[in-house]
RNA sequence: GGUCUCGUAGUAUAACGGUUAGUACAUCGGGUUUUCAUCCCGACAACGCGGGUUCGACUCCCGCCGAGAUCACCA
């Protein structure tokens, strides 16, 4: 059985530079009818942030990412936070120990930092095996333990960069237990992966370079190798860096604040080097479950365009109102009407909603949007006179064609759109105007918005009171 | 600096050694009786460089250049 783990540190937020990581895993898991296991790497006690997990729960529950084990589910390999495995930790050391594969390590600090500059000094690689102490004490509390490197070649498979090897120049005594008596995550998460049962070992690329440590490991633990999945890093959209969270990488909760569906941002995120070899775009959770695969991931680092997540969001918005109706994508909006739309009702929401659905790019385009359905617009002369059709046209001409207007729209006795849109032909008719000067002219003078839904469609949702009571301030204000 | 990885339009990517190098976003132009958007049509735009191997190379090999990762009691 596949079974694949996301394992966050409690660090912060969940940026979109890495949710990747936690996507993928899901994908492979739920193609394999697998397992997926959320882990908190909670070893650090200095950049623990309280509420993190939660956070990364959370973000992970929008997304439609559901884990198998874990923090809230449980499961048979708990406990499944770091800090809580202490025990578990200390019974591999020991027999790491007892096979004189590690070592306490009494060597201060500052004497270390010293090697490391005489190596600096002299260009020579540091390696701390080169500086191993000979009299080493009892493991205790308080001391660092270390592994005992052998140095040697080593060569994997890695699923997405090929076939790897190293030299045993990058094998070195790496610190499985820090002093503080928590494992680093060198240590804790082969112990972890393997006491869970791990099959897949999918993170960032940054893990490459440790990867021959992580085998040396593995081989003195006498564990098996699992897979070992690298995924390129998500670039920042202005340097080749890997996006992350001093480039301004948003938080999840950030987009989904800001209205973008979590279709879409799976969507978004799982295609970013990730392609099935057709043209296909949109794809559903499902759809991304059945297609997945390693070996079509992209091996180079891809860069995050949120113009391209904001297109996709607009199709998943179009969609869901297209294919699962109207009611469907309401179901979603809501926090993202304006605060006047409060006292409106949901059959007068959707109405608005089904006309301006498809200008929609995040859903909180909702709020400036939509304001004009809600409440009257601020009567401001500057748009007529910043129009390039109006703006040649006297002020008696505009309080002339407005007259006419609303005449005519006032003896409509069935205000639908159909019978809108005749009046106003036949207004165009009677005036001799064309459609953009007299239409314009129409639409500024009942939204004072720069841009709104065909005419016909906005004022049969306004209802005929509401539009020629503005179209009447207008008359007056001219 | 050592070790490792990567390199197709601005961006994301496709192309069993043989295609006018395909698609999407973005940009620009046009169409659908106003605007914005949707939708449709069109345009611009790429194989990092240099050697090989081959009848033929984006594709295989080598070198160079460029970019990145890593060298923590962080993960």
């Amino acid at each position: 059985m596949i079974v694949t783990r996301f394992a966050p540190s409690p660090t912060g937020y969940i940026h979109i530079g890495n949710v990747r990581s936690a996507i993928y895993p899901y994908l492979l898991a739920r193609q394999n009818h697998g397992k997926m296991i959320l882990r908190i790497e909670d070893t650090d006690r200095a950049r623990y942030v309280e509420g993190a997990t939660e956070l990364v729960e959370d973000t992970l529950e929008w997304l439609g990412l559901n884990w198998d084990e874990g923090p809230i589910v449980g499961g048979d390999h708990g406990p499944y936070f770091q800090s809580e495995r202490q025990e578990i930790y200390h019974d591999w050391a020991r027999k790491l120990i007892a096979k004189g594969r590690a070592y306490a390590d009494p060597t201060p600090s500052d004497q270390i930092e010293k090697y490391r500059e005489q190596c600096n000094a002299s260009k020579t690689p540091f390696l701390y095996r080169n500086f191993r102490p000979t009299d080493t004490p009892e493991w205790q509390p308080g001391i660092p333990l270390r592994f005992k490197a052998e140095p040697k070649s080593y060569e994997w498979h890695d699923e997405v960069m090929g076939d790897m090897h190293a030299g045993p120049e990058v094998l070195d005594d790496i610190i499985l237990i820090k002093k503080d008596g928590y494992p680093t995550y060198n240590f804790a998460h082969i112990v972890d992966d393997a006491e869970m049962g791990v099959t897949h070992v999918m993170r960032g690329v940054e893990y490459l370079s440790s990867t021959p440590n992580y085998l040396a490991l593995y081989e003195a633990l006498d564990l098996p190798r699992p897979k070992l999945v690298s995924l390129p890093h998500i670039l920042a959209p202005n340097s080749n860096k890997k996006l992350g969270k001093r480039d301004g990488a948003k938080s999840v909760t950030e987009y989904r604040q800001d209205g973008i569906l979590p279709e879409a941002m799976l969507n978004y995120l799982a295609c970013l080097g990730w392609n099935d070899g057709t043209e296909q775009e949109i794809y559903t959770k499902e759809e991304l479950i059945a297609k997945f695969s390693l070996d079509r991931i992209q091996n180079s680092g891809a860069r995050y365009d949120e113009t391209k997540l904001l297109w996709m969001n607009g199709q998943w918005i179009r969609s869901i109102f297209d294919e699962q109706g109207p009611e469907a994508l309401y179901a979603r909006t809501e926090g993202f009407w304006p605060s006047v739309a409060k006292t409106h009702s949901e059959e007068y929401k959707i109405k608005v909603l089904s006309i301006l659905y498809d200008r929609l790019r995040a859903l909180a385009d909702l709020r400036e949007m939509s304001a004009y359905f809600f409440s009257d617009p601020e009567i401001n002369l500057d748009f007529l006179i910043n129009n390039k059709f109006i703006k040649k046209m006297s002020e008696a001409e505009i309080e002339s064609l407005l007259k006419t207007t609303i005449a005519k729209l006032a003896s409509i006795d069935a205000w639908d759109a159909d019978n809108l849109q005749q009046a106003l032909n036949d207004l165009l008719q009677e005036t001799g105007k064309k459609p953009a000067e007299l239409f314009s002219l129409i639409r500024i003078a009942i939204s004072f918005a720069p841009f709104s839904p065909a005419l016909n469609l906005t004022m049969e949702v306004l209802g005929k009171e509401i539009a020629l009571a503005r179209l009447n301030a207008v008359a007056s204000a001219i």
